[in-house]
DNA sequence: CCGATACCATACGCACGAGTATGGATTGCG
DNA sequence: CGCAATCCATACTCGTGCGTATGGTATCGG
């Protein structure tokens, strides 16, 4: 009941740390990462906590790290692999969809807008993922102007539906359902 | 410098700490509401909170229904009563887009969605919208089961750049560029 | 096998914010 | 005027969560 049923690793390393810090922003938010929860959550104490870190803030700074540099990646570099731009649009928008749980932890990290330590890695993040809508859109025809445009308007559109789906529990939209949407925002954000 | 330059009220009633509520709320978040600052802001300590209120969790229920009454009804109605629904979509899309100052508390409660107590609230007002918007989306002339996905679409863009935009600083966006967004969005959601 | 280093437990101190107790001041009303 | 009710200040208690101090246990190289 109380004990860690975890993997039973018998010593913990500075990234095991972060690994479980990620897992509790995703579940509970950034307020809810507090030193002693995460500490027992891994079976373990403070005492072990500030051998590998200074502070709290210096665990929530390496955590945000490593997930920046940890993320993207693999989807970026299938989605530019494809051979055909038009194809890509329809393909990235479904994979999106259908693999939600990569994105729990910006969806968290979303409500956590007013933290200092967030803003810049969440800016950083998303610039980078609308530089690479929008070269898409260019790729598809689109105009520069109208590319950047209708990247905000798609990435926008990808923000609220994390915020208002994930976290908001919206009424319950069932799976037929919600894969008529991803084909809906297909036929309206694509171009032709 | 630390004393209240504000309207020099000798008393304060329950509404007026709801308005001061509602006001931290918007400008930092939900989870700054203290009862302390709050008093400091409004030129009195706790004593004064704690006869007005039982504790700060009931502050913010009241905050919150009064946020929730208080606002819609003028937009709503102004846009129901205009007589070409073809006309409605692009009026609503640019009235929103220039008051954003009534949705800074929407985009504050959008980062508090962890909380129990708001995601009741955000729940009804987001549905409500929702409604409204599928309802100017069939009068417009989109079958019902489009102009619901359309409305998901428009509704989940409009939160996500309150998000991006508001408390995310991205890219300062420029006043022209703005407004060529606005359009690009219209031309893109609208139908025909 | 044995010391040094890495890792962890226990027991503190401390700041901060919610809530309470109690008395003082102000206002409305008879 | 004077007394009640209303509104507010001061001075506490108490829980919670960060950070520290210090000593204990495991692990590894020589």
């Amino acid at each position: 009941m109380n004990a860690s049923a975890k993997p039973e690793r018998t010593r913990l390393s500075a990234e095991d740390w972060e690994d479980a810090a990620l897992k509790l922003i995703a579940d509970q938010g950034v307020n809810a990462l507090a030193v002693e929860a995460l500490a027992r959550q891994l079976g373990v104490t403070k005492g072990s906590f500030y051998w590998h870190f200074r502070t709290r803030e210096a665990l929530l700074q390496a955590a945000l790290e490593r997930w920046e540099q940890y993320g993207e990646r693999e989807v970026i570099s299938q989605i530019e692999s494809m051979p055909d731009p038009r194809a890509r649009l329809p393909e990235l928008f479904r994979r999106v969809a259908h693999e939600l749980a990569p994105h729990r932890v910006y969806a968290a990290l979303l409500k956590a807008l007013d933290h200092p330590q967030v803003v810049p890695v969440m800016a950083r993040v998303s610039q980078r993922r609308m530089e690479f809508l929008t070269n898409i859109y260019r790729e598809a025809g689109l105009e520069p102007v109208e590319a950047l445009n209708r990247a905000r308007l798609t990435y926008a559109a990808y923000v609220g539906f994390l915020q208002l789906n994930f976290t908001l529990g919206l009424p319950r939209i069932s799976h037929e359902e919600f894969d008529a949407y991803v084909e809906h925002m297909i036929r309206t954000l694509t171009p032709n």
